[in-house]
RNA sequence: CGGGGCGUGGUGUCAACGGUAGCACGAGUGAUUUGGGAUCAUUUAGACAGGGUUCGAAUCCCUGCGCCCCGACCA
């Protein structure tokens, strides 16, 4: 994509309204703009980015089998009645509307309910299970206090998944194979060293430990003590010695750190699937319960994450599995030549961004170090006069000299 | 939801004593300029909303709305 076409700019100074690192850096590198108090608008780089993370998301969800689907926003209330979870004094983050007839909506906060609901017409046997579903889509939940950018927003993009299986063993294993897709989404996307498998409070959903993933760092809510031998943590809220004990973990071993929770696992049991009358017939024709698992990822949170832990003074810097654009591709008044390896560069199927503007050198470098696209690569007189194209990491401080060959080779194009 | 802070052009501003709304950035135009947000000229554009006090309100008061922070909450 050439620079002068895209309708967003760089500003100079982050917006006054935001205190939150991500929420600055995107908004001034014009990644996402802010609608209102926890709800942003993605914009076309941005965008870039969430696709890229969704599709990190949806190729390690469908490698253990997931089927994606897409549920609805607007609810009913009636299947949120059955489960009990309807009345505001027991959920009290619903946002809710009415039809014009005056019937009550929900606007879904998650999607338990009317999924237990549409998995009914098609769950009858044993033979049905396991199976697990999955959709990436904005969740709408009326915090009281939205706050550190995309961190905590009312509205925004989750990938949810739930499993069916016939009984608990079955549904042991579908919980561990997810657990390990976790691992490699949070891998992929370069958090893999700094994110925790940790030990929580299952709420009201279920009775017995929730797994949060929490990536460290200082800008997270939650507190959690880490085993680094382990690699497992507990989140403070249910550190007890008992749970200590439960858990085999040891005080003295443990250290206290801040997480952001990019995720969270939970086993449901037969809680909704109960409440909402489905149960399936075993080999003797006995009607029995279905175990149930429920599994979550902060889309748009991850994205808000890593741009937070990966700035630095100049602004983000982008992982390359998940940047906007592959190759920042700067022109420096050599028209021809920088057309020409744009095209090339494309021809690869290398994504580049070509800036083209008409403004000077210090705003194209001062510009490309705020998006924080990985590859700098420079076009001008004296990039060619030394042999070719200067090419430079975002994340790395020396830049060299090569060949446009040179380069498709390091890409591996 | 409790507490605190704050609302001035598109953006920023610990700029303005209750008395002419200023500066910078941005944007437009023209010129110059291309290795770190370059320079000059010129133009553009503003008091969150409603009420009150006052001869006069950005400034004081009330109400509402919005935003940020701390806490509580967080399926």
């Amino acid at each position: 994509m050439k620079q002068s076409q895209l309708f967003t700019r760089t500003k100079k100074e982050a917006p006054s309204d935001e205190v939150a690192k991500n929420a600055q850096l995107l908004i001034r590198a014009g990644f996402i703009h802010k609608e209102m108090a926890g709800v942003y608008a993605y914009m076309p780089l941005g965008l870039r980015v969430l696709e890229n993370i969704k599709k990190i998301v949806r190729e390690e969800m469908n490698a253990v089998g997931g089927q994606e689907l897409m549920m609805t926003t607007l609810q009913p209330k009636e299947i949120w009645e059955k489960t009990d979870r309807w009345d505001d004094a027991k959920v009290d983050n619903w946002f809710k509307t009415k039809l014009a007839n005056g019937a009550e909506l929900g606007v879904g906060l998650t999607h338990e309910e009317p999924i237990v609901d549409a998995v009914s017409n098609y769950l009858n046997s044993y033979k049905d299970m396991p199976f697990a579903v999955y959709q990436i889509q904005n969740k709408f939940r009326n915090e009281k206090r939205a706050k550190s950018g995309l961190l905590r927003g009312r509205e925004f993009l989750m990938k949810d998944m739930y499993t069916f299986c016939r009984d608990q063993a079955q549904h042991e294993q579908e919980y561990e194979k997810i657990v390990a897709a976790y691992y490699k989404v949070y891998d992929r996307l370069g958090l893999g060293d700094i994110t925790y498998r940790t030990y929580a409070d299952g709420g009201i959903f279920t009775p017995r430990f929730s797994d949060e993933f929490q990536t460290l760092s200082e800008v997270g809510e939650d507190t959690i003590y880490v085993d680094e031998k382990k690699r497992v943590a507990i989140n403070e809220e249910i550190l007890t010695d008992e749970n200590l004990e439960k858990l085999d973990l040891k005080r003295d071993e443990l250290v206290q750190k801040k997480g952001v929770e990019v995720g969270n696992t939970f086993h449901l049991e037969s809680k909704y699937t109960n409440a909402l009358d489905l149960y399936y017939s075993d080999e003797n024709g006995e009607k029995q319960s279905i175990v149930m698992g429920c599994y979550g990822i902060g889309v748009s949170r991850l994205m808000g994450v890593v741009a937070e832990l990966f700035a630095d003074d100049k602004g983000l810097v982008w992982p390359e599995n998940i940047a906007p654009f592959a190759v920042h591709l700067l022109n420096l008044g050599e028209n021809e030549e920088a057309e020409k390896i744009y095209a090339e560069l494309k021809s690869k199927g290398i994504e580049v961004l070509l800036d083209d503007r008409e403004v000077s050198a210090g705003e194209k470098f001062a510009d490309s170090d705020l998006i924080g696209i990985p590859w700098r690569i420079v076009v001008s007189k004296k990039s060619l006069a030394a042999g070719g194209i200067e090419v430079k990491k975002r994340s790395e401080n020396e830049s060299k000299i090569m060949t446009v060959e040179a380069l498709l080779q390091m890409l591996n194009k």
